[in-house]
DNA sequence: TAAGCTGGTGAATAATCCGTGAGTTTTTAT
DNA sequence: ATAAAAACTCACGGATTATTCACCAGCTTA
């Protein structure tokens, strides 16, 4: 559950948002939303809070109730408190001295303007990578990527499913093979979305000349063989596949795609 | 002197943002601008660049010459030659899909609207916080290493596997090898991320004519029998290999890996 | 019903990786 | 200058991985 810390003086703002930011798909789970409309109560807040109620990130509005001065305020008794806490701003003033006095001197994360096309999905993507760069900061750096019952260690690129390490389905002693666990990561980062053989070839810098469909097919087996092996060859997964979640085909051009299976 | 690489198909672009980059106050002193109008040439010139022209920030167009992909092809040729390079995008099309894609699946530090108040202002200091940050990172590294039964001595450089100090296998009365010693540091040191042939090469400023792969394994076959020979020739830690702990093949990309066998 | 398509499959082949020993060159210390 | 140590090169071979190929089943369309 990602705790967020919003402070924000116009209630529009906050009407519009507070939804979305609830809902956002942050880590998997709902998001745990505290507003703040004064920058004073929020310090007060501040000054009284726990490390167990320690939020995950910071929103906040720079110029508020007429002062420039008043979220960064807010963001220096925070950094006090939690020095690695992540702080972005949003704001109506980009491109404005407030801007640069937040990414040059208030150490902010980032600096997002209100006005802009499709703001809400931009905020939550902004969120999202915030968080978790964060998170790579502090696991010591441990990059993890997880959808489902699916884990890849994008570091030691190990994969895990349900928890059971992946194996090279044709030699259960090794690991999965380079091309299949590069595959498998393209999939899921681009989920749902289907990924064409033109553009797995992109991605995995090969030539296209040499990488087929065939081929590509032929990996997705590995991969989906590699699963089932994992489930202790129970066929559980051929059926997931089956029902639309897990590794899927897209129908025509070509492609598969990844589907959570939660 | 700060060098920025920077990637933009078009050219009146460059024109308005070549002299601002050059002049910016980004650390005190003139900076170095190194402009690609092709994707290809740039990843040509990666290719071949070595550590001393490493640069400090890349600023990349995504959208180039009609491909979405272009810039984000160039971003993982960067990366994969120094993955803690900062990558900044410039670009036209905030708020769509690109701008997810680079935030979301490309480790973009930060992703800029071309079309914006003060453009020329915000990218400055953009890219000002963003090489600040990155110097602050690199600080924070730690002066001991250790990794389970491993432990690294930095000051005097021995290296201790299970309270025995590794020696030289050809000669058990001689201390481990210079070249050896650095390989398996910064394998830790990186752990579990894998070290190319490449990478590894950059890290211990060799030239990368000289420093081949199979030079690289000659290294590690030093550092595994070292680890043998500190076990009393058992061949545990060649066990440990096979159960992916220990100095680890990665399988791909001629790299290896340290994984601590805790 | 056949032809054309997609997508799954096993087996065969091709390519690559990685460990290895032996030898050569470069560096370092005396 | 000399010798020892370290770094590097090279080529081989087994193992692993990637790719190709041929075939089949199911579906759609003429």
């Amino acid at each position: 559950m990602a705790k967020l810390f919003w402070v924000e003086d116009q209630s529009h703002w906050i009407d519009r948002f507070s939804a979305v930011l609830k809902q956002a798909d942050l880590d998997g789970e709902p998001n745990h939303l505290e507003v703040y409309k004064f920058p004073e109560a929020a310090k007060q807040r501040i000054a009284v809070m726990t490390d167990q109620h320690k939020p995950d990130l910071a929103l906040l509005d720079a110029h508020m109730n007429g002062s420039d001065q008043a979220g960064f305020s807010v963001s220096r008794a925070l950094l006090k408190k939690w020095p690695d806490l992540p702080i972005l701003y949003l704001s109506e003033h980009s491109g404005t001295e407030i801007e640069e006095q937040a990414i040059t001197q208030n150490d902010a994360q980032d600096f997002i303007a209100k006005h802009q096309r499709n703001i809400e999905a931009v905020l939550c993507w902004r969120i999202k990578a915030a968080l978790k760069k964060r998170q790579a900061q502090q696991q010591g750096e441990q990059a993890r990527l997880r959808s489902g019952s699916l884990e890849i260690h994008t570091d030691s690129w190990e994969v895990f499913w349900k928890g059971v390490k992946l194996m090279n389905p044709h030699n259960p002693k090794r690991p999965l093979a380079p091309t299949p666990r590069k595959i498998l990561r393209f999939l899921v980062e681009r989920s749902p979305r289907p990924l064409s053989t033109e553009q797995i070839a992109d991605l995995l810098e090969a030539d296209l000349e040499r990488f087929s469909y065939a081929n590509y097919r032929q990996h997705i087996k590995t991969l989906r063989s590699a699963f089932d092996a994992a489930e202790g060859h129970s066929g559980e997964f051929a059926e997931l596949c089956q029902q639309g979640r897990g590794i899927v085909t897209f129908g025509d051009a070509h492609a598969y795609f990844w589907k959570s299976d939660s």
